[in-house]
DNA sequence: TCTACATTTCGAAATATGTCGAATTATCGA
DNA sequence: TCGATAATTCGACATATTTCGAAATGTAGA
């Protein structure tokens, strides 16, 4: 996860797909916020055969989700995922 | 920091530096776990060259310290570093 | 069915990374 | 001062990663 989460377009990508609420709301778990492939490279100076190889990464560490909706390809972050790498920094409580 | 952790040497020797208590107890903050370079390349086959070459990259990223302490030299987690790693994936609180 | 759109797969090329051994630097103790 | 121990720097090499463009795939609508 660490390995995908240390190029800088991944990592945009990852931020844009966490950032779900406004600073001291609360995110609705169910409603995690969905880009597809293409808004997600908006603003990046990346060919969309680059963008597709970073979100295959992304997928295969277990960073994110995907689902074609029509013509497009839904991504987003399952929620644990984000408890699980907070969690890893934090011995205290338990992680396994 | 992530391309850092992104290799599972580095992220070893994070891991041995960073679990400085043991589960359910609480890490006193004045007493983070140190280790010589020596002693955390103990068990991982790989080249005393190779070693400091990957601990010299975890102190760029600005994940461990590093001091002189006689002939050996000395490794530990600022636990701010953890607080702030910890927090980042955590979007409700406050990350700067 | 044909076309346009969204995305992926497949090479290929440039660059970055991980690794080692040899040589070097730093520190301590005899 | 000399030798041993701890760690780093340097240069070289093999492998991995990032990136692109061209071609292919999947989907919806005319």
């Amino acid at each position: 996860m660490f390995k995908a989460l240390g190029n800088s377009h991944r990592l945009l990508i990852f931020q844009r797909l966490s950032r779900c609420c406004l600073p001291g709301t609360r995110c609705d778990l169910e409603e995690a916020i969905r880009f597809s492939v293409g808004e997600l490279g908006e603003g990046m100076e990346i060919a969309p055969s680059t963008l597709s190889h970073h979100l295959k990464a992304l997928h295969h560490a277990g960073l994110i989700e995907m689902e074609r909706q029509g013509k497009q390809i839904n991504c987003w972050i399952d929620p644990m995922v984000l408890e699980k790498l907070s969690g890893f920094f934090n011995p205290p409580a338990e992680f396994k």
